[in-house]
DNA sequence: CTTAATAATACTGTATCCATAATTATGAAT
DNA sequence: ATTCATAATTATGGATACAGTATTATTAAG
């Protein structure tokens, strides 16, 4: 999975990582076609890495490699965020659950300060900066959870799942509801109550799925 | 666009999946170092495709790529399979519940006829027929289950367990103590009972890697 | 004016070649 | 004899070149 502990990334790597950010800034539209001879001269290398690259991107499923027809940013159907939502929620409630369990003192204190940040992201409305922070927040709980293929599979996902918009929060109310429910897991984690972490958590995916699916809605309508 | 002739797979592909079988089949062992050179000329082709499958590999967790020091076959240390059991349970678990309830008559009938199968290489003693139809009916319950995703990475992490070698069957009794298990999960999928399958599952995976551990603890000493 | 056939173009897939970094081998010095 | 330095070899990473196929454009026929 990470194979570069400590020598420096091959470039196939870094042009990875770059067109990743590219499509999660949505720069790259899902559904777009990936252009290797433009993109090889813009980034001033040849194809080679490039392809590379995306060969990895495509196991992610950034990509939808369709042999002799080029590259495509892939596009996720409703289905698929039906499919990977309950998944997440499945996968970041043992998270929860493991980490409870596991967090001591100094744990808890770097929660607590997490949660803090996130309530000044909130109160001050910097949607993006309560993005960043929240996905601090479930990243310190993966680590905490002690699985490390766990937390590969939820990352995974969640690089998925950052094909669609993130601008759920926009929706009226979702990010004051989003706070709320991380009020409530915090506190079942400060209370040792593993149990209602995870069912707390499992909720909190599934609040949000819930909220992209009434955008989603929206714009149809 | 005439539906029977689909693209033919891209050549790193197709080495890859060759490549695949033997990691499976320990050809390459763990640990081994794979000579991209002496590959290639074994298949009679350039080095190019060649390394494009092997950062395929690479992400699925087969290969590790070590920038500028070559490519070498997945080693799992027991920490590994600590955690990707647990979590292969939580997921499997999963499966059972939801195929559980979205099984039809037709469905039952042939997860029955696979079970039957199961029970006839058991009886015969065949280990590696029951292996593989072992991997048939988990794999019809990730099919049942309807989702595509918890399917994906189901598959990606069985790939990852295929490192290790699989004769934890051959272990004393492992074999019929595996039969009851998979007895009893197809009973609670015949009662309608998915809660019971889940449970059950997740208790059947938990015993496979028990019996890694014995076969381990036995090899050490 | 539409449609089919064919030619031109462009892009993907593969091979070959080159540069650079790593490993091994060789030799000298303590 | 052992160790360190340096040279030679080897393998990886990247660039370039080429072949084959899909797509588009063009032209001719109905």
């Amino acid at each position: 999975m990470s194979p570069g502990s400590i020598s420096q990334p091959a470039l196939y790597q870094e042009v990875a990582e770059r067109l990743r950010q590219r499509i999660f800034s949505h720069e790259l539209q899902p559904g777009a076609w990936i252009d290797e001879q433009a993109l090889a001269e813009q980034y001033g290398i040849s194809r080679t890495p490039l392809r590379e690259a995306l060969k990895v991107l495509a196991s992610e499923g950034l990509v939808t490699l369709k042999p002799r027809r080029g590259c495509y940013v892939t596009e996720l159907a409703e289905r698929d965020l039906d499919d990977i939502f309950p998944l997440m929620a499945l996968l970041e409630g043992r998270c929860a659950f493991e980490a409870t369990q596991k967090a001591g003192p100094a744990d808890l204190k770097r929660l607590e300060a997490l949660h803090e940040k996130l309530e000044r992201q909130a109160s001050r409305g910097d949607i993006n900066g309560f993005f960043e922070v929240n996905h601090d927040f479930h990243q310190a709980l993966q680590e905490l959870s002690g699985n490390r293929w766990l937390k590969q599979v939820i990352d995974d996902l969640r690089k998925v799942l950052k094909l669609t918009r993130r601008d759920s929060l926009r929706l009226e109310g979702r990010l004051k509801q989003s706070l709320e429910e991380h009020r409530h897991i915090l506190a079942a984690i400060r209370e040792r109550d593993a149990a209602s972490a995870e069912a707390l958590m499992h909720a909190h995916l599934l609040s949000g799925r819930a909220a992209l699916a009434k955008m989603h809605a929206a714009k149809q309508a």
